[in-house]
DNA sequence: TTTTGACTCGTCAAACGAAATAGTCAGACA
DNA sequence: TGTCTGACTATTTCGTTTGACGAGTCAAAA
């Protein structure tokens, strides 16, 4: 049992490193196997389909990315400090992690239901993250108390996503995870809508 | 002259009508030329090709749409009626010129030059009225004076135009713009962002 | 000067075949 | 019994072809 988990794990390691590179169409269950030296049927022995694998994969990769920041929700002295922290941490994963959420695809064809997913799955735990943060400042006197959490969490977060997708969409040919300089001036844009947000929540919500 | 000038509209009327219901993509110049009961060879007498006829029609639609907001943004007493103005108009822009912009396409390909151009002229127009806007709230005392006005405007505009990319692409399967709930919801969150982003702007802008 | 309609040419989408790849399974092995 | 394999099938994807449609031209007519 703990030797089927080990083996699991191996198998989903060897796939990070193929995704990270490649994306999700362009890695094959055929190569997953060879840069483990087993065949493809064993694959298919831990994992019911690809799709599961990718899945556990991102799953694994956004647990390890967020787990870090939720602990320094706690002990943070302000929410600036969170939010400098937070796009750090945004800018590194963007900056490592762009081939293996494919977003690439996501910018240019309607979404399959697996990217869906994924989506969702970020999405939630980001609204997660942004949630707990707002109650921090509630609690500390930062923030307004009037303020609908859940509903404000989520909706700031379709407010960084959208800026994001256009941004790979409009702004670039393509979006060049490596242009290093491209992402610096995307991470101000980010910087300087969650600055303006949550001043904006500060005082007098007049929102219903 | 002013002969050629009356054809020139009556065959951008003619075009307009088209291109509202069907998209560009969608009508032919032989359409548009037998709506008008001319040949097609008198559309290029006219015009040079199809995407200057799209082009100058686009024009036409978004300086009469903002022809009335800016003349408004004179005499309205607060920063929160022209907002429910600016989100009333856009909600009949987007129920009506839906097609005419061709959103469904910007949202799943790599947008054409001629689109790009489009969304250019579209956001240089919004930004420019935002941005007269946050003047004019700034001279009532409404707003603070810290504000870098084109650049915060320039931000507002896209972050309004990100929520509605996603908004098309994720949220229903295919924007249906003639979905008035799905509609409503949407343009309820432009206003709480509208107003949660106008809040953040009224004090302390730590913003640099 | 304006209009026409037959003409060319490029583009795009359906059709199709071929190659690549996901996924299966009967049997081997420990 | 639990794990693994490689040959097998099914499906997806990709490149090519083809045919139709529509943009744009132009010589001639009005």
């Amino acid at each position: 049992m703990a030797e089927q988990d080990l083996k699991r794990t191996l198998i989903l390691e060897a796939a990070l490193k193929r995704f990270k590179r490649f994306g999700l169409s362009k890695t094959t269950m055929e190569e997953i196997a060879r840069d483990l030296a087993i065949s493809k049927g064993s694959l298919y022995y831990y994992f019911s389909d690809k799709e599961s694998i990718y899945v556990a994969v991102v799953e694994r990769m956004i647990a390890d990315c967020f787990v870090d920041m939720s602990d320094y929700v706690e002990e943070a002295p302000s929410i600036d400090a969170i939010m400098n922290r937070y796009l750090e941490l945004k800018e590194k994963m963007l900056l490592e992690y762009h081939f293996l959420f494919g977003v690439n695809e996501w910018v240019k064809e309607m979404p399959s239901s697996l990217m869906r997913q994924i989506k969702e799955l970020l999405q939630q735990v980001e609204t997660a993250f942004l949630s707990t943060t707002i109650k921090k400042g509630i609690s500390t006197g930062e923030l307004c108390e009037e303020i609908d959490t859940e509903c404000i969490a989520e909706l700031l977060v379709s407010v960084l996503f959208g800026l994001w997708v256009i941004w790979c969409k409009w702004q670039a040919t393509s979006f060049d995870p490596t242009d290093r300089k491209g992402l610096r001036c995307f991470m101000d844009r980010e910087k300087k809508v969650l600055t303006i947000f949550f001043n904006g929540l500060r005082y007098r919500p007049t929102f219903n």
